[in-house]
DNA sequence: CCAGAAACTGTTACCGTTCACAAATAAGCA
DNA sequence: TGCTTATTTGTGAACGGTAACAGTTTCTGG
């Protein structure tokens, strides 16, 4: 073996100021910054600069430094560039794991326009509501490095969870009725409300009866106050709340003892799922809609037309909300932290199709 | 100033060796594992031991560093972890940008099962699903440094896009129809096609129609054949296939046109959505479901049962299968790379309601 | 009571990028 | 030309962890 150890510098085992690299894992790595500034005959800060579009580098410099990059399909090391910059061009999504419509089209609006601004979206989803899982989910994404979380965030604990993030993280809540002191983008749920009981009083019903959700999701509560305040202020009378889940098996529920009462001529439904419940226990009970029994929904969900009859609802455009949230919390990232940015409250508006109508009396 | 140079080495001033450490940025820095190493009195290694749950740590030691690490509310920061590991312990979701229920419901099941195994879940979504949008999603999960991908892949572009992913990269995909020689984990279309048919056949309708998804879709055409070919079986008139998007309005739309037809007594529908709209236009058209056409549907969305009628339908569990994908994905990050994981195949199951039943006749 | 093994802890060198600063080169102007 | 000022490039040293190895204890058992 010791035979041939006369070969120069070729031979590792010669070379005691460099001890052959290991291949630290398995996985094969790709070309790094190094290797692309060996290959172009330039530094690897000059590599760089070319990759962040620094301006002060020779045109014919760039080019080779391009071309170096694109033969040996150089892709930059986020993790690396994380750890030096403390800026990972991540965004969380703290969800709430279910299938609520509103929620999941928010999350596609969001992501489209994180990747827009550069940012990638990771989700950590909550199995339900209530402090701890949300406080575990916030934390699970500030360990990742996340650089602001925007909570999809439709009750208090979800926003008080959040004010346990880390100081400097920037925070947006999208959904809810905007309490907590903290930037909110979300629909006017109670002006929905108003806008929806009126429009079935204006058709000349004496009152509306109304299918809440939990009572404990501030949105829903803002849809009973709205809707509320728009009997009282027409002198009607206020019929009992009942509520419920988010879904047509809770607006079947209600709706069965609402259609049994002959007095109800007009539901307003905390969404279109309630309603479509409603839809279907008016139906069994032998009266029509919106002939004896006029329905509205909220949501305006994309199939909510082709239900029977078609609903009216009250239109809210849930990837707009998503866009609105993105687009805060980008604007508080540079911002130095507690200030005051104010709320975005977007206006819903009504869908009118064919599930109400004029009482028949 | 001079005077009072005579101070020992408290005054930075005299400490040539250690230039005034300069705060980086505006961010303030949390606490780091040499801060927590100094508190507890130990060595920054041991730190790494206690939190990654080293065996050889002594127990009075990890206490020290675990009083230390809450004090301090130490966090680890993952990005540099992933630069020393080259793991990220994050896994990306290539999503299709739309509300179909199916891939939400995925997201889900893949996101809990993720966290429950320590990753954390990033998703990259194409508004369609060609070539290009789909190649620059990945792109985007790898340069972020995911572990390993998992495409909601319901149209051959994004398997083959996924093939352009670096060497080492781990991809299972999740719904689509199988192809590609691509790990994946997929509900047996045809089979659910097969049993919908089949259960109409048995009530003794002549022959059945069929809604079908748009044909590119993988998943779409094998309902076209798990049906066509139960048909062909039976000996059964197999009519011709009309095809339209994934939603109520295509429904409709086809729907109308099969319902002016007095010979259609049985409609079988890709989806649920579409179902919807098949109900509405049989509906519009004085005739009535079940009495005079059945129809049936695909997937068991969960307001299903709330259709007028409650739609039988063919129930697949998304969440599960995205549970399923999950456990593949993370079976292969294990294994050396080009091994051949089996695909996971769950079978539907029937979930009969009221919108099927015998022909009058 | 001491050698050897096992358990524990510390030291140093990376991972791949950006930052601050220094050096070299090109351009502008008297 | 020679000097000043821009522009372009290069050189360490972070960033906050983990890997490998070396050093120090603490147990064993003969």
């Amino acid at each position: 073996m010791a035979t041939s150890e006369q070969v120069p510098s070729t031979d590792p085992a010669l070379e005691p100021t460099a001890p052959a690299p290991r291949p630290r894992s398995g996985k094969e790595r790709g070309s790094v910054m190094r290797d692309v500034a060996k290959l172009a005959g330039v530094s690897h800060q000059t590599v760089s600069r070319v990759i962040n579009e620094h301006p002060n580098v020779r045109a014919e410099t760039r080019e080779r430094v391009l071309a170096a990059m694109r033969s040996l399909n150089y892709r930059r090391n986020l993790a690396a560039r994380t750890l030096a910059t403390r800026e990972s061009r991540t965004l969380g999504i703290v969800g709430f794991e279910t299938t609520l419509f509103g929620p999941e089209s928010m999350l596609y609006g969001i992501e489209s326009a994180a990747r827009a601004a550069g940012y990638l979206v990771s989700v950590a989803t909550v199995r339900d509501l209530s402090h701890r899982p949300v406080l575990e989910a916030v934390d699970r994404l500030v360990q990742h490095g996340v650089d602001g979380i925007i909570a999809i965030a439709p009750k208090p604990a979800v926003t008080t969870a959040l004010t346990h993030a880390p100081a400097g993280m920037a925070c947006v809540a999208v959904g809810g009725d905007g309490q907590a002191g903290f930037p909110t983008v979300r629909v006017d749920n109670a002006a929905g409300a108003r806008i929806a009981t009126q429009y079935l009083l204006d058709l000349g019903h004496a009152t509306v009866h109304h299918v809440a959700g939990p009572l404990d999701w501030p949105e829903a509560q803002a849809r009973v106050d709205g809707w509320r305040e728009t009997l009282y202020a027409a002198g009607a009378v206020v019929p009992p709340v009942t509520a419920g889940w988010w879904d047509a098996a809770a607006g079947y529920e209600q709706g069965r003892r609402l259609a049994e009462d002959p007095t109800v001529t007009a539901v307003f439904c905390a969404n279109d799922r309630i309603a479509l419940g409603v839809l279907r226990a008016v139906h069994e009970s032998g009266r029509r809609v919106p002939d004896d029994v006029s329905v509205v929904g909220f949501d305006d969900m994309p199939d909510s037309g082709y239900f029977l009859p078609p609903l009216s609802t009250v239109h809210q455009d849930f990837a707009e909300l998503g866009r609105r949230a993105l687009a805060l919390l980008l604007r508080n990232l540079g911002l130095p932290d507690g200030d005051a940015p104010e709320d975005v409250v977007v206006a819903p508006r009504f869908n009118p199709r064919s599930s109400a109508a004029a009482p028949r009396s």
